[in-house]
DNA sequence: TTGAAAGCGCTACCAG
DNA sequence: CTGGTAGCGCTTTCAA
């Protein structure tokens, strides 16, 4: 910078000026710097001296739980990470992806990431990672939960959102079941009954199923029966497995209703029922949760809302463009699965 | 770290080489340091400065084309991404994630971009930002091409792959046609009809093309009249729509052969043809690419090869942790939809 | 194994 | 609108 300084003819802080804030100067002066970066082929300010000065890095991280690979096989966090990239265009900033595997390595990496504040995808409660964030002192948003101090929360309310959807699918219902998102960072596979929600450490399954019992209860059904399939991975291909264990019984204890936590995991449901020969609604009714477009295409009751939206402020956010979360609209889209 | 030195009564080197370099140091010293470390609340080397002294920022960059969004609905691409991600793990490294919209604003993200060398997803010919990554004078490379100097490339022989499959797909056929991925970034759905594999903008579709005509060639069939579905996205549905288009005509000209490009592709293909209540292979042989779990539950025949290696192997590459890429084994898989 | 000096390239700050 | 100065926090280099 110095060089082009002496080569056009001008001081070294009108060169940065020229670069950083090009209104700031005369328009001859900007000429003349951009000639001479030109001539001497200087691309322009170096980025880690400008961060040191600076303090600022430019990037955001988005933290995904548990191996990237999940991140991007789940179609809803990859809604939501769009929506973190397209505020990062906005804001011309760059966007570090940042693996939360539950190890121990995690809080060096979020220490030492040189970026300036962090967007992350919803994970266990008490997850350590979370005050490593706050202790970094950068901003913060967490979709979904769990509410942490010092980190910012978007989402809507799992648990209203599962009464409702709960009041749609088990209308008429006696038998209902349940296909629940991954309980705990073990991701197994099993079919619970007396399910008390307080012991999933996702927040999102926690809420979704305690909206989902007070939906069984308030239909007049007793809890303590219905059996709550959960599966490792939001997969379209878990979501079907499920449904055949659970429909897979006699014909007298037969569900007749599925609520699943997602989109994927009802579209699976409604692959079994299919292969099952079952009628739907009428054998059995299926409510899924996100409002994917291949869950419209299926006719798919569900909740609606926007993961793409929530990734976009969540960035929005951490990068100071805007001043708050936004509340998640939400609402119940009925269609023929119930 | 000047403080932390003073605290622990040792230089400031010995600061710096206990955190960077601690076998380096004694272990009396490595303990004092992180004792004062810990005292005065120092979390170790910022960097920014460390970034700006060494030259190195520790990140590495993939560059997909286009939005992000597509890269992460392609399953193809997100096999290649955690590739990538395991190899940044495996290195301690960072993940930025770079858009490549076409725009001239590329450029620019390039240039900047704190990383230390660039992992190109596939893009067409003479995308300009090749010639932007070439000019940052970083070590990059690229899946799927196309070819470009100063650029590594890591990917199968598409050409070879196309000519081996086809031969496995067109076995008695008559009347094949192809779905094709993606012609240019215009990324328009048509069909066409005596194509210049040539003409494709997308390398990966060129060679696999080429293979194509010449395996159609191979099976004594005119190229001439085999139509080629081209698709916006590699996705499933897009897949099935084209295949819908393709099998809606005459009975006298109804396809005995479908040569896609990808499996995603193929079993969208699988799924029209089960609606259309066709027999798979004998109505109709399909044929895909890449050898996906769901290709092998479907039973589809594919050419194997893995996108997850290439990708590990690509950022290792650029990382400097391997010395030069890799030949890519691939292999045709013969299954039952031929 | 430890240390001193120099300076990476830039921008905040203040002055004109 | 332009410019001078200082120093961000570290590591490279060289020396002991």
């Amino acid at each position: 910078m110095a060089d082009v300084a002496k080569a056009a003819g001008v001081s070294v802080m009108s060169v940065s000026y020229s670069f950083a804030q090009p209104e700031r100067v005369s328009e001859s002066t900007r000429a003349k710097v951009f000639a001479a970066a030109e001539e001497l082929e200087y691309a322009g300010p170096n980025r880690a001296a400008q961060s040191l000065r600076s303090g600022k890095f430019n990037n955001i991280a988005v933290v995904f739980s548990e191996k990237l690979t999940y991140a991007f096989e789940d179609a809803v966090a990859r809604r939501f990470l769009s929506g973190v990239a397209e505020a990062c265009l906005d804001a011309n900033a760059g966007l570090m992806m940042l693996p939360n595997s539950g190890k121990p390595g995690d809080v060096d990496r979020v220490r030492d990431a040189a970026v300036d504040g962090f967007v992350v995808w919803t994970t266990v409660f008490d997850d350590p990672i979370l005050d490593a964030i706050v202790g970094t002192g950068k901003p913060a948003c967490i979709q979904g939960g769990p509410l942490h101090e010092g980190v910012d929360l978007v989402g809507m309310d799992d648990v209203a959102g599962a009464v409702a959807i709960a009041a749609v699918g088990l209308s008429g219902a006696q038998r209902p079941v349940v296909i629940s998102l991954p309980w705990d960072r073990e991701r197994r596979s099993e079919i619970r009954m007396d399910v008390d929600p307080g012991e999933a450490l996702f927040p999102v399954s926690r809420h979704r199923l305690e909206g989902y019992e007070r939906g069984v209860r308030n239909a007049g059904l007793e809890w303590s029966s219905v059996r709550v399939g959960v599966v490792t991975v939001n997969e379209r291909s878990e979501g079907a497995r499920m449904a055949r264990s659970l429909l897979d019984v006699p014909v007298s204890r037969k569900p007749d209703a599925i609520l699943a936590m997602s989109d994927e995991l009802a579209l699976g449901a409604l692959d079994a029922i299919r292969e099952l020969g079952l009628a739907l609604p009428d054998d059995v009714a299926v409510v899924g949760w996100d409002d994917t477009t291949a869950a419209s295409d299926a006719g798919l009751t569900t909740v609606r809302q926007s993961l793409f939206d929530q990734g976009r402020n969540a960035a929005r956010v951490v990068l100071g463009l805007d001043d708050a979360v936004e509340p998640v609209e939400w609402s119940v889209r009925r269609r023929t699965s119930t």
